[in-house]
DNA sequence: GACTAGCGGGG
DNA sequence: GTGTACGCTAGTC
């Protein structure tokens, strides 16, 4: 082959992983140029730090390899270096141990287990990426030889790009709730690009934008060529991490179609963790939308009440869904069958796949950001916890600063920090009971605050007895040297700082403009950065943690919210509601406009970036306090609100999970929504009353006492009854095939000891134990919130005893 | 009280 | 993949 001409050249970088090639770890870059592809780079070798004198370093001769000798390769420190670097804020000379790939480093690193190691657990391509000090998104120019990167020239900050955003969907045969890919097809295919939406399909449908093919197989590989002549870059889907696509590789495999989706023609990869389900493709970059406003909701940057398509669409556009309510979920296999509701059906399947596009161009830009700052991929950003955030921008900081990353801790540490939980958050208890007109107020910048004024981090706190030195003692007692500056406060000092510069930025630009779009999506990630240092120094799995530096945060944090309660007093607000970072003020007589004036008094007095920012107001809210132990310390918070929007926002009621029969739910909704909208502790009550009366006289259809399981196991490797499986094992005697997998719907019936015993699948079951319902659905459901305002079991359940209800009304 | 098991999203 | 990551609740043993 003629040796290949070294040119100059640049694109952006997408993403980063490896490869081996003859026995040796080579670095695949995905570019972006006018299209995406592949650069690889085979110079950059493994390696971690050892603590011990270069003289001693034993010579290894094998290492237990159970991965690598699979592959034929041997584990070896190829060679070591000496290399300064900072431990503990000291400078100590540690050896670089370079070795033959990447899984080889763990290995060595067991073999020299008697010394000191360092960064022996970083994944390959993150080590590429600090040690070139390169972020995603930018412009990489560099010299190359064919495909291989021979010399890097430079890497600069890159003006936004559009990339080719593709959504979708697929619609499945249901017959039996859940689809099963191995029995009920992919019916529709639904696709949304910026410029057309379309839906694919093989039944007839007389709509432009449906697209027959011959059969699901035609369908499938369809889907594939549209990729393929799009171009697409970014795949888009909603959960399609977890359902749509693993769905569309059983099929294609039960079908023996090939899922041609990546850009080499590979079909995808799944990797699944603990909660987590992450997708890939190769040479695209696949974005499943659902974690993403699932993390955006819980940390409060989306107001999201349910994380459903249709429901995150609404509560994110602010838009109503084109076909809300016109499919019933469990009807589409029948909607299929039935000629006449093809069409709907397809427009459901197409909205599907717009308004999956549109959630998408509303989060990515926070999302791109995101990855640029803390030097994640995109997709690594869209799966990550905020303290996976945090932890990622640490490390690269601290390879900079030649500071050694500390050691992720072992399962034990873990435990025993899980088990020894950070205290000391302030809690003001809310009385129990039923608040109109309050306004809430987010206390959220103050930890960063804290954190950076008091130089806190866990190599700046001074050991117990340390001599005397210019420190800050927190209020606890803990000491941290004001002097040098840890990296923690270090690196937020920058991430505030840069948000404040940009929230100045912002005020001078067009909101409506794109330059706008761009900084209020850094801002946004800034913030939530910003946010998420202190429950990094408390997160039981941190490379940073200390329990030392966590609880003076909060001791800190203390201080400053019970002035804020205070001034709320001293300004006539009465404060209901106070936890950590958040106070809930009752308006009483008082106006919006007082209680915006008194979050500009707060501001004003508080020192640095600290701020209180409107949460929201809330025409009413029900407030329930569940003691966790005797001295209530640790009580969990339990509310409900109603926004001005008439939108719920819940905390620790726990209303929509499907193993909880349909009455239990709906009922626990209706006494919410009596207290909410009406005010009323007497409908909310009656509504329990009226249901229990119904369940006693057995006129409840058992399809609202049903009650969904999966089994996530073979029937035959459990170890505990439960009911589902009892139900499940029932059936299968039946001659009913429940495997793996199966959704169990099951009714408490009368026969039997146990509920397990009583459980049956819900087309078996004749009748239903009443006491079951009454006493563990609806009662602990409902009672979650009305224990507190008033009410006891018996209220709620003797309904001939109205005498007794007197004193509450 | 310790332990096992499932929830979320998707159809 | 330089692996094994949530936070909570119900029911069983």
């Amino acid at each position: 082959m003629a040796e290949e001409k070294e040119k100059k050249a640049s694109a952006i970088l997408i993403d980063v992983t490896y490869t081996m090639r003859e026995g040796k770890p080579v670095i695949v870059l995905l570019m972006k140029g006018k299209r995406f592809f592949r650069l690889y780079d085979a110079n950059f070798e493994p390696y971690f730090y050892l603590d011990a004198p270069k003289k001693e370093i034993p010579k290894i001769e094998k290492a237990k390899a159970p991965h690598a000798a699979r592959a034929g390769l041997i584990p070896q420190a190829a060679r070591v270096e000496e290399e300064e670097r900072i431990i503990e804020g000291k400078t100590k000379a540690l050896l670089k141990v370079f070795c033959n790939f990447p899984a080889a480093v763990p290995l060595i690193r067991e073999e020299l287990r008697e010394f000191g190691a360092y960064e022996y657990r970083i994944q390959y391509a993150k080590r590429y990426m600090m040690d070139r000090g390169w972020q995603f998104f930018s412009r990489i120019t560099y010299i190359r030889k064919g495909k291989y990167l021979q010399k890097i020239l430079k890497c600069t900050p890159d003006v936004p790009l559009n990339f080719n955003t593709l959504a979708f969907d697929i619609e499945t045969y249901n017959p039996q709730g859940m689809p099963k890919p191995k029995d009920d097809p992919v019916i529709m295919v639904s696709y949304a690009t910026r410029k057309e939406a379309k839906v694919l399909t093989y039944k007839k449908i007389d709509k432009s934008f449906v697209e027959t093919l011959k059969d699901e197989e035609r369908m499938i590989s369809e889907f594939c060529n549209v990729l393929k002549k799009e171009d697409v870059e970014f795949l888009v889907g909603y959960n399609s991490s977890v359902f749509d696509l693993p769905y569309l590789g059983e099929r294609a495999s039960a079908l023996g179609v090939r899922l041609e989706l990546g850009r080499d023609g590979s079909s995808f990869s799944v990797r699944k963790f603990a909660q987590k389900t992450i997708a890939k493709i190769r040479g695209r970059v696949h974005v499943d939308a659902y974690p993403i406003i699932r993390f955006m909701g819980l940390i409060g940057s989306l107001k999201i009440s349910r994380y459903t398509l249709e429901n995150a669409y609404i509560e994110i556009t602010g838009k109503k869904s084109e076909t809300k309510g016109k499919v019933q979920r469990l009807e589409i296999h029948k909607m299929w069958d039935d000629e006449k509701q093809l069409p709907l059906l397809a427009e459901y399947s197409r909205n599907d796949a717009r308004e999956t596009l549109e959630i998408a161009q509303r989060v990515l830009p926070m999302q791109i950001e995101m990855s640029k700052l803390v030097g994640l991929s995109l997709a690594d950003v869209s799966t990550s916890t905020a303290g996976q955030l945090v932890e990622s921008l640490l490390m690269f900081r601290s390879c900079r600063q030649g500071i050694i990353i500390p050691n992720k801790p072992h399962e034990g540490q873990v435990k025993e920090r899980e088990l020894n939980p950070i205290q000391g958050a302030f809690v003001k208890l809310p009385k129990p009971g039923i608040y109109d007109n309050m306004v809430v107020f987010d206390f959220r910048g103050l930890y960063p605050s804290i954190i950076c004024s008091h130089n806190i981090d866990p190599y700046t706190l001074l050991p117990k007895g340390a001599g005397e030195s210019d420190a800050y003692t927190s209020p606890l007692g803990h000491r941290f040297a004001k002097s040098p500056q840890g990296i923690i406060p270090k690196v937020l000092e920058e991430v505030v700082h840069l948000r404040s510069e940009l929230k100045g930025k912002l005020k001078k630009l067009e909101p409506d403009s794109e330059e706008y779009s761009a900084v209020f999506a850094k801002s946004q990630a800034l913030k939530i950065l910003a946010n998420s240092y202190y429950g990094y120094l408390a997160y039981a799995r941190s490379r940073w943690y200390s329990r030392e530096c966590a609880e003076s945060v909060t001791a800190w944090g203390r201080h400053f919210i019970q002035h804020t309660i205070s001034e709320a007093e001293k300004c006539e607000f009465e404060v209901l509601y106070g936890d950590t970072d958040s106070i809930f003020l009752l308006l009483g007589k008082k106006k919006k406009e007082d209680a915006l004036s008194f979050m500009e008094k707060i501001n004003k007095s508080l020192p640095g970036n600290m701020e209180l920012e409107l949460e929201g107001f809330y025409p009413r809210g029900v407030f329930v306090t569940k003691k966790v132990d005797k001295e209530g310390k640790g009580a969990k918070k339990k509310y409900a609100l109603i926004d001005e929007k008439g939108r719920i926002k819940i905390r620790g009621f726990e209303l929509v999970r499907r193993d909880w029969s349909a009455i239990a739910k709906k009922t626990q909704g209706d006494v919410l929504m009596a207290i909410l909208k009406e005010g009323s502790k007497e409908n909310a009550v009656k509504i329990v009353k009226d249901t229990i009366e119904r369940l006693r006289t057995g006129k409840v259809p058992l399809e609202e006492l049903t009650i969904y399981t999966q089994l996530k196991k073979d029937p035959s490797n459990y170890e505990i009854m439960s009911p589902e499986l009892s139900a499940a094992k029932k059936a299968i005697k039946r001659g009913v095939k429940l495997e793996k997998g199966a959704m169990i719907g099951y009714v408490i019936a009368k026969k039997g000891a146990s509920i397990s015993e009583k459980a049956e699948i819900a087309e078996y079951a004749k009748d239903y134990d009443a006491d079951y319902y009454i006493n563990r659905q609806i009662l602990p459901s409902v009672l979650k919130i009305l224990a507190e305002l008033g009410f006891s079991e018996d209220d709620l359940k003797f309904a001939g005893s109205q005498s007794n209800l007197g004193k509450y009304f």
